[in-house]
DNA sequence: CCCTGCTATTGAACACTGTTTATTTGTGTT
DNA sequence: AACACAAATAAACAGTGTTCAATAGCAGGG
């Protein structure tokens, strides 16, 4: 049969997106394909190519959802006065969605190009709104450091927080005896923005 | 034919090893298979299975050279007086790896075991042996910090240092203006190190 | 009301993947 | 020279992403 037509093409975009995103929660980041996804929906593989370039393109948008997500805990976390704060609880979100959505959370990291295809604008848009928020809490806190240390400290800050969500989630420091990451978060966290913030005090 | 016995089967297996090398270095971290590993070296794919139990086997024999090479590095880099010179020198050894051999970098962290098997101790130990370096240095620099703290002192700052690695090797902060990776390391250590040390003092 | 045109959907094929197994082939020993 | 042993093969299996000609169903016009 073809062209039963009950759904648009943009519904049936979302709910590809939605079966990959269950799939991907209940079997892991590495055990779904094409003809699963379908299969889901109640459709043959090939007429997912019809929605989507490849299954590349799929799983970028699934990923640019997640970041959706994550964008949208990272911004309800500027609500406090203290930019320092405002950051801790940041990098605490970010561990949130890794350990609540992990399987989400290591797609959106894990997943690379197939043969060296660039990633898009809309989805790079995505990643930067996450050093942005960071660098505008930095210019709160460290007000003496200029454009370029704020720019070095975000990305350092940030990169810091990504390593530490990252080995929690993939359980590569279970080595001798776990520490709870929020511990890790805080220390990072208060012992480099406070010798930042006494740096720029002289 | 069958059993011209060139080649011890330890000999093969170092062979195979390196022919994996090879392609990743050349083609990158997803870009090879049983069948062109097996062409490397004049053999058929299921001769493969009688040196490793599998490809994840033979790939994790890889990655533990690749982590002896890291290890090496990390070592040399403890020559200097310094503590917190050390800890310097092993992050931009860590760094360093990452540039210079990036696909093969990538295969040791993003490697995942099917099937959830359980990674074997052989290769545990080789990833413990760094975070005890740390610890080791930690303790010279920071010698008021008891056990724990610097355990997670350890794990946070190498978590940080890995991150920082990840995040460049893979361009994913590529977004607006690229800082070097040098600096970020160097921000992270000389801050997080300073504000650990004054504390002890207190 | 039938028919035509359009298009959403199919199904089969393609070239590839890792893995298993019976079978063959070469070598060293009796 | 015949045998036993093991190394290596070839072929099969079930799976993968992707392509594309053929088809099935609906909408609009006569």
């Amino acid at each position: 049969m073809a062209r039963r037509n009950q759904h648009s093409k943009e519904e049936l975009r979302a709910m590809a997106i939605q079966a990959l995103a269950d799939l991907v929660e209940r079997e892991g980041v590495d055990n779904f394909s094409v003809r699963q996804i379908a299969g889901k929906l109640g459709y043959t593989p090939g007429m997912l190519y019809h929605l989507f370039v490849n299954l590349d393109d799929l799983i970028l948008h699934l990923n640019a959802q997640t970041l959706d997500a994550l964008n949208a805990r990272i911004d309800q976390a500027t609500h406090h006065d203290d930019p320092v704060a405002v950051l801790k609880a940041m990098a605490f979100e970010y561990l949130r969605l890794a350990q609540q959505h992990t399987a989400l959370w290591q797609l959106v990291f894990s997943h690379r190009m197939a043969n060296q295809a660039p990633v898009p604008d809309w989805y790079i848009d995505r990643t930067r709104h996450m050093f942005e928020q960071v660098e505008v809490q930095l210019k709160r806190g460290v007000p003496a450091a200029d454009e370029k240390q704020r720019q070095v400290m975000a990305r350092t800050l940030w990169g810091s927080v990504h390593g530490i969500c990252l080995l929690h989630v993939e359980n590569k420091l279970n080595v001798a005896g776990d520490i709870a990451p929020e511990m890790m978060l805080e220390s990072l966290l208060d012992h480099y923005l406070s010798s930042c913030a006494r740096e720029g005090e002289k």
